[in-house]
DNA sequence: CTAGGTGCCTGATTGC
DNA sequence: TGCAATCAGGCACCTA
């Protein structure tokens, strides 16, 4: 599923194939795809408008348009955003297709309806609940510790929770637990100050790593860029999608549990921990 | 604040 | 083989 390595990936290319276009005319095929306006405003509203930047917060793609309005696309589950070279074969799964001036289409593809688009004067109404994002320079350790006192929530909901830090999903946040040898049900205000600072600095490095990679594309799954190639962060992953397999680090099977009716995948043995003194 | 549940969806997987 | 039931999960929203 699309999380902020795969976002960044997307706005990225976005901006590089889609600054300066304008937009012919638009198309909504599943009118619950678009969250506000209403579907036929919507489509009315954009015709002629120019895509000025294309930049991402959090897992949304974020484009700014002529006249200072925004489009938000959030990917959802199976989200994609293709640009595609000629008017295209809009297939079953097209959702929202914007015509170019240039003879493009940007073509919003989605097979579980999940994902939404939304046109705003003021994107703050949306995005205004996120918390920060983690690589955003005014993130810092102290800020995630700042997040995590108080709390008494596991860390894996915690991380998963889009107003507490904007960007992490499933995949992302088991990586980083393992990556900081921490365990997922790990309530949040049990953490010394040098595990806020390893957490920080995993979330950190799992991001950067698979922003790298362009991404993850499971073997079964979808996730493709701007022009439908898969990204190469699978090899990069320790514990998603490894159940039963050994622990690079340790040998140990990785174990999938359920927390808060989602998988999570952790290494009992490098991640063990419970309490701090190893108290389990 | 926290924990738990539901609904939205459909492709893939599992069960009989 | 084939069909039906189940699962997966991001997020908003609800209840206790």
């Amino acid at each position: 599923m699309p999380e902020l390595p795969e976002v960044e990936t997307l706005a990225r290319d976005l901006r590089r194939l889609l600054r300066g276009a304008a937009i012919e005319s638009v198309q909504v095929c599943w009118s619950r795809s678009v969250a506000t306006p209403a579907a036929d405003e919507f489509e009315r509203g954009l015709q002629q408008r120019e895509i000025l930047d294309v930049t991402r917060r959090g897992k949304f793609v974020q484009m700014y348009l002529s006249d200072s309005t925004c489009l938000l696309v959030h990917l959802g589950m199976s989200g994609h955003l293709l640009v595609e070279p000629g008017v295209g074969a809009l297939d079953s799964h097209t959702r929202v297709a914007f015509h170019l001036v240039d003879g493009r289409t940007l073509v919003f593809s989605d097979p579980r309806k999940f994902g939404r688009v939304f046109w705003l004067a003021d994107p703050e109404r949306v995005l205004g609940r996120l918390g920060p994002d983690p690589l955003d320079d005014e993130f810092t350790p102290g800020r995630l510790g700042g997040l995590l006192s108080g709390r008494r929530v596991a860390l894996k909901p915690l991380l998963l929770d889009q107003r507490v830090l904007a960007g992490l999903g499933n995949i992302y946040a088991d990586e980083s637990l393992f990556r900081a040898h921490l365990h997922p049900l790990r309530k949040a205000n049990t953490l010394t100050s040098g595990e806020v600072e390893s957490l920080y600095d995993a979330i950190r490095e799992v991001l950067r790593q698979a922003i790298h990679n362009r991404g993850t594309t499971l073997e079964d799954a979808r996730y493709r860029d701007a022009e439908g190639r898969p990204g190469r962060n699978l090899a990069n992953l320790n514990v998603y999608h490894r159940t039963g397999k050994p622990c690079v680090c340790c040998g140990t099977p990785i174990v999938r549990i359920l927390v808060g009716s989602r998988g999570t995948h952790f290494c009992p043995r490098c991640q063990g921990q419970l309490m701090v003194g190893g108290i389990h």
